[in-house]
DNA sequence: CTGTTAGCGCATTCAA
DNA sequence: TTGAATGCGCTAACAG
C-alpha cells in the first residue's frame, strides 16, 4: 500500500477532494464535526496532509527560503560574522515557520532551485559575480544584505558612517595610520593595493568604509601611504597575519591600524604583542563587526559592533513583509583597551 | 509577458511539448539539429529548462537533501565539530549538484518537508525525539550519523574502541580519574550523573564512549567515584568550567580528565592551569573529536581525531549511493603534550 | 456547507 | 522521430 493521497482518502471516506482539502486548509469553509472526523480519519489512514510539492506547484510558494551566501558554505560557516547573521535568519524563519535552504554564492546556476523557493535573501555580494546578473532579472523575491541591487529591498548598516565613526574615536593628529583592508581588489593573496585597479561597487562595503576612514583622516590632516592600504582576501587568521606583520614592519611604523574586520584586528594584534609592541601606548588598533571573541581578548577591541543577528532576523522579516525599502540598521561603536 | 512554460514554448516552435522536454532530457530521443534549434530558441524565448517544482512532483525527486541537525542551527553552527560535518556535506553535495536544506532538529514537523527533498541526513539523535519516530516511518531515504535507527543506513566511528584507545593512552595503575561527559543524562546544567537515569540509546555515542572509558579502568583495576562522573548539557566552554572546577577540587583530586569533547577538555585545561595544576605532570587529560583549535593551545591535547568533514563527505556519499549498510569510519588517536 | 471541474507545469506511455 | 493523451497531487472557482 503505497502513500495515500487526498484523493484516495476522498474516496475512502466518501466526500469529494475539495472537502478533504478544505479541511486541511480552510476550516471554516465545513462543519467542525465533519473536519474532525475527516482529521482523525486521515491519522488512522496514515495521510499526515496534502503533499507540499504539489501544493508548491499549484500555489506557487513553497514556505522554503533560499540563502545566498556570498561565499562557499565552507567558508561561512568558519567565519563568526557569517554564522550569525544565519543565526538571526534561521531563528526567525523558524518563527515564520519557514525553511532555509542555503546556496553557496560560487553556485552558477540559480535555476536549480529558484522554482523550489519563494525567493532569496542574499548576503553580501555572491563571489560568482554571474549569480547578480540571475538575481536581477529573477521573478521571484530577493532581498539583499550587505549591498544593493536596483529597485531590490535591502539590509544595510551606514558603512561609511560607521568607519568615520571607528577612526575618529582612535585617530590623533599625529598619526601613521594604516588600513587592513576585506576584499579590496580582485587577488587571491594580501597585498599592498597600491595600483591594484579597485573592484567597485561591488564589494561596496570595504569601500564605503574606506570611505570613512578617510574622510576621518581627512579632516585631521592624516594621509594614507600608497603602501599603507593593504588588501585581505578573506578574515581569517593567516592572511591577516601576513598583512600585519607587513604593515608593522614599515617605517615610519603606524600607530594605527585600521582593520574591516574584527578577525582581522585580533589577528593584528596578536601580531604586534609578538614584536614587543604596547596596545594601546604605541599602537591603537580598532576593527569592525562586533563578535564575542574580542571581549575575551586582552586587550579587548574597540570595534564597530553591527550585531549580525540582528541583521539576520531583519532581513528575514524584511523578506517576509513584501516591502521594498532600504532599510539601514542602526551601529554601535564600542570602545575597548586596544585604542 | 510571464515566464515561459514547457508549453507555451512548443506553441511558440511550433512543436509538441514532448519534444521540448526531450531536448532538455533526453537528447537521444531527437535529432541534433532540431535538439540545437529548440535549445537556443529557448534562450531567445528566455525559457532555461522545465520547471523544477512540476518536475519534482511528476519524477518524485528534487535533488534537494535535508541535513537534520541535532540541535538548533544556532548551536550547530557555532560548535567546530558540526560544522566541520557540514563543510563535509556540502561540499559532495555540490559535487553530486544537489542542494542542501537545513533542518533544526527542534522542529516538530517533519513532514513541512518531506515532500520537498530527496531524503534526510541526520547528524545525531535530533533533540526532540518525536522527530525519530518521524523519520522510522518516513518513506523516503534516511541515513543516520552518529547513532543508528533500525534498517537504515548509518555512518558512525567506533566510539567505544576510541574512548577505550584514549584511555588506555593517558591511564596508569594508580590513577584518580574523572569523566567529563557529554549529554548523558536528561539535564540542562553541568552536574554528577549520580543516580539519575540515564538517556540510554538515544545519545549513544556518549555512552558507548563511556563504556570504552570504563573498559579501560577495568583492565587497570580502576573504578570511578560516584561524583567523578559529569553530564555537561552542551559542548561549551561555560558548561565544561563548571564541571571542572567541581571535579577538580574534590579530593582525593583526579589526576587524569576523560573528556568527551575537545572543547571540553581545552576548558578543563584552562581551569586547571588557573588553580595552578601542572599538565600532564599533575593532571593528564584527554579529549575526543580532534578540532584544530587543540592544536594552537598550550599544552597541546591528546584527543581522538574524527575527521568530521571526512564524516560528513561520506554521509553525503553514502546517501548518493543508495547502499543501505553501517559504515564505520576510521579515527586516529593523537597524543599532544596533555598527556 | 459540499461536490464538480479545470488547471498548476511537466514526463511518460503509446500510437502514428 | 514526433504528437496526443493521461496523470503526478493538489486548490480555487463555481455551482449546487
Amino acid at each position: 500500500m503505497s502513500k495515500p493521497t487526498l484523493k484516495s482518502v476522498a474516496k475512502a471516506l466518501g466526500v469529494s477532494t475539495a472537502t478533504i482539502s478544505n479541511a486541511f486548509n480552510r476550516p471554516d469553509q465545513l462543519s467542525v464535526a465533519l473536519r474532525e472526523k475527516i482529521l482523525s480519519a486521515c491519522t488512522e489512514l496514515g495521510y499526515d496532509g496534502p503533499n507540499k510539492a504539489a501544493q508548491s506547484l499549484r500555489k506557487g510558494s513553497s514556505g522554503i527560503v533560499a540563502v545566498i551566501l556570498s561565499d562557499s558554505l565552507e567558508y561561512m560557516v568558519s567565519d563568526p560574522v557569517a554564522s550569525q547573521f544565519l543565526q538571526g535568519v534561521a531563528r526567525e524563519l523558524e518563527r515564520q515557520q519557514k525553511h532555509l535552504l542555503l546556496f553557496s554564492g560560487n553556485s552558477t546556476n540559480l535555476d536549480t532551485i529558484t522554482d523550489f523557493v519563494d525567493g532569496f535573501i542574499c548576503y553580501g555580494a555572491p563571489r560568482n559575480l554571474g549569480l547578480i546578473g540571475q538575481l536581477r532579472q529573477c521573478k521571484k523575491r530577493v532581498l539583499t544584505v550587505d549591498f544593493d541591487l536596483p529597485g531590490r529591498p535591502s539590509v544595510n548598516i551606514d558603512n561609511e558612517q560607521a568607519a568615520y565613526d571607528s577612526a575618529v574615536a582612535v585617530l590623533k593628529p599625529d598619526d601613521v595610520v594604516a588600513v587592513l583592508g576585506l576584499r579590496l581588489i580582485d587577488a587571491l593573496d594580501s597585498r599592498p593595493v597600491a595600483d591594484a585597479p579597485m573592484w567597485d561597487n561591488l564589494s561596496s562595503v570595504s569601500h564605503r568604509r574606506l570611505d570613512g576612514y578617510q574622510r576621518a583622516m581627512g579632516e585631521l590632516g592624516l594621509t594614507l601611504a600608497d603602501d599603507a592600504l593593504w588588501h585581505i582576501p578573506e578574515s581569517n587568521q593567516h592572511f591577516a597575519e601576513v598583512a600585519a606583520k607587513a604593515v608593522l614592519s614599515q617605517s615610519p611604523r603606524p600607530t594605527v591600524l585600521l582593520c574591516m574586520s574584527d578577525l582581522i584586528a585580533l589577528s593584528a594584534m596578536r601580531v604586534a604583542l609578538q614584536l614587543g609592541l604596547q596596545i594601546p601606548e604605541q599602537l591603537r588598533v580598532v576593527g569592525f563587526d562586533g563578535i564575542e571573541e574580542t571581549l575575551r581578548y586582552h586587550p579587548t577591541l574597540s570595534s564597530v559592533w553591527q550585531f549580525s543577528d540582528k541583521k539576520g532576523e531583519a532581513a528575514a522579516r524584511a523578506f517576509q513583509s513584501g516591502l521594498d525599502d532600504n532599510q539601514l540598521l542602526p551601529y554601535e561603536l564600542r570602545l575597548g583597551e586596544s585604542s
